[in-house]
DNA sequence: CGAGAGTAACTACACTTGTAGTCGGTAGTC
DNA sequence: GACTACCGACTACAAGTGTAGTTACTCTCG
């Protein structure tokens, strides 16, 4: 499994479009985050050079321009962001961060039931 | 209310120890870092300047030494911490990163047992 | 009193991050 | 064939971070 790299706050930006999209040139992906992110080209083209560089995103050449495909999972990479922000700020332990989370609240009675169905599946393996 | 900085991840180890142990000067603190992180006395005297700096921590003289005390909560750090990891990483979605984390595994049946009762007790108010 | 140990202040320096600008090439248009 | 628009490559640059070194001062111990 390829090593995952470290990646920013921009950079996560960028890439979820990728992940969204499955694929997207240069061009695409500055449009799509043209709300909100109000980046010029070169800045995308920027962060997307150095996701390419982190490896965390490959490329094809199509005629004179890039596709950009992730190579890391979105799954994979949560889940490192969250180890690292569960050791962080709550010393590694997961049940109080998540006690944390459940008070952050808005949760609604549906979000409860699901994630009560999700804590009965954990129960047994 | 003071408005939260931005705590780095060295920072982070060092406000925890004036945090456990409510006010400590810089020796105190090195030591408490020996193990795991080892660092020299002027890193972490560094870290203290930042976070002086930044406005997370304030100090008063004693005698030629400085004793250092959190001016922010954890719990108001660890609040803001959480929802910036939360709109990275899930797109401030809470519900999933709860998923998530539950699936990241370790749950004893204890610990199942107080979430449960965290999600019920959140369920009325 | 003189030497050593410890203190805060100031300085350093490479790496990452956010946010681009510029350059040289090519594809498509008149 | 000349011009324009777009592309990737390379360069820029300030702020934040990790990790200290150096300096100037002072308290304490012999």
């Amino acid at each position: 499994m390829p090593k995952l790299p470290q990646i920013s706050d921009a950079e996560w930006d960028v890439i979820k479009v990728l992940w969204d999209r499955g694929e997207a040139g240069a061009q695409e992906v500055t449009e799509a985050l043209a709300v909100g992110r109000n980046w010029r080209p070169q800045t995308v083209k920027t962060l997307l050079n150095r996701l390419v560089k982190k490896g965390a995103v490959a490329y094809v050449e199509d005629g004179r321009r890039f596709i950009y495909r992730p190579k890391v999972s979105r799954d994979a990479v949560a889940r490192a962001e969250s180890r690292s922000f569960l050791s962080r700020v709550f010393d590694g332990a997961v049940t109080p961060a998540l006690v944390h989370f459940m008070k952050l609240g808005n949760l609604s009675k549906a979000d409860i039931e699901e994630l009560k169905r999700t804590l009965d599946r954990e129960t047994k393996p």
